[in-house]
DNA sequence: CAACAAATTTTGGTATACCAAATCCCCTCA
DNA sequence: TGAGGGGATTTGGTATACCAAAATTTGTTG
């Protein structure tokens, strides 16, 4: 459970506030209260919350109490686009620098992700969503790649999480996933190119659609304080 | 000359001395003397230490002292691997979006290193290449890309830096940086890619050969203390 | 009653004090 | 003489105090 330090932790605690929705977007951010509220100093309470802006998920203003993060579709899809790129490279450099061990891994991770999709609940399955994505970035043997990619992903965790409640997502996800995989098995490079792209274009769409179906996700930010949250 | 908050300010005198060497890889940076040196508390100096890690210019490790970063070959060649894969999205992004005014402003850049590459010191000369570099991504208009790519391309500053002060790159830099406006101003996602993937590709020869050449720069990591390297 | 302004409170930024762990140095002993 | 150990010191981590700038409230006035 514990990360290794302390503002880790505070981070850990508030990203998954902030990622299941307990505190909304656009609410700010007051280092005293958070602090108090979690029996700590506001000191590992800014690094904390640095460590979340770094990720993208609160958003600091100068002189001012952050906020948690509230982006548009746009600032959303421009990050898919990235993500993207960064996964087709992630692909490419796996189908040459991967060990079978690696590609093993990955095929471990669809398969829990197919057998279990009923029976994991939405956190429980993006967790393992999450894993897979990053599992090929890491068979790239490009740390920095990696890195970078694992950023962007729990950047737009929320959102993916938003969106994807559809249930015929399920099917066509594993078997994208499925065609990934075998494309790595394989080592070939389009295939794997191609069903990245197709894989994360759907995931686009869905989020569109998410962002379509409820608008007040995106900007207007209701203002609610982030006070007794974290209790929960 | 003076950033926005205090530990950007810090953070930059920091970035200046690590870039130009002051501060040799390996070194450690201590809060306090380095805090007291700029007369100003060890908060900010965390907070501007946080920075310069953020952008992988030190590194941190827990409950020990921060030290510069010493990259390997293989963690630079990593890092324009990525860069290569952001800026050739960039690219073919800005053919699509950038507005004219911004493809102008990309020639003025160029315009700038051509007429005045032996005028400019080495410094000024990473400036407007970077200037142009970031340019470029700025004009794909998407935020999180252009943000990323300057992340890298600061870190990679000083092996850039250190490699690059042959005499014969000059007339082929500038040429490879023509081609690339010169496929912005005609539009053409073909040329631009194939440009920018040539342009980056030269860059990493001759950070392999600078590697080749002065080992020393790679990992032994000599220990030097840092203090006083900032009263310069 | 609305609107502006001043005073109060709240909040982030900075400085400082304290602690525990890591480092360093020197001494001992094989 | 070199390796191991123990104490002193250095150093990052945390808590707390203080300050200045926002934000909020309140009181006054047109």
């Amino acid at each position: 459970m514990g990360e290794n330090t302390l503002p880790e932790q505070i981070a850990h605690q508030l990203r998954r506030e902030i990622l299941l929705g307990n505190l909304k977007p656009g609410a700010p951010i007051k280092e005293r209260d958070n602090a108090a509220e979690l029996g700590v100093s506001r000191t590992p309470m800014r690094e904390a919350i640095r460590i979340l802006a770094k990720e993208g998920l609160v958003e600091l203003r100068p002189a001012r109490s952050p906020v948690v993060a509230s982006p548009t579709l746009k600032e959303v899809t421009d990050c898919i686009t990235v993500i993207v790129a960064l996964e087709e490279l992630s692909g490419e450099l796996a189908v040459q620098h991967a060990t079978e061990a690696e590609i093993a891994e990955i095929w471990k991770l669809h398969e829990r992700m197919r057998d279990n999709y009923d029976v994991y609940d939405h956190i429980e399955r993006f967790e393992v969503d999450m894993e897979f994505h990053m599992a090929i970035a890491r068979a790239s043997h490009n740390e920095a790649l990696a890195e970078t990619h694992a950023a962007y992903l729990r950047r737009m965790w929320r959102a993916r999480f938003l969106s994807a409640r559809t249930r015929r997502n399920r099917e066509r996800v594993v078997r994208q996933h499925g065609e990934i995989v075998s494309g790595l098995q394989s080592r070939d490079a389009g295939q794997v190119a191609m069903a990245i792209h197709s894989h994360l274009g759907h995931l686009l769409d869905s989020i569109s659609e998410a962002f379509a179906g409820q608008p007040e996700t995106a900007r207007p930010a209701e203002e609610q304080d982030a006070n007794k949250a974290l209790t929960a």
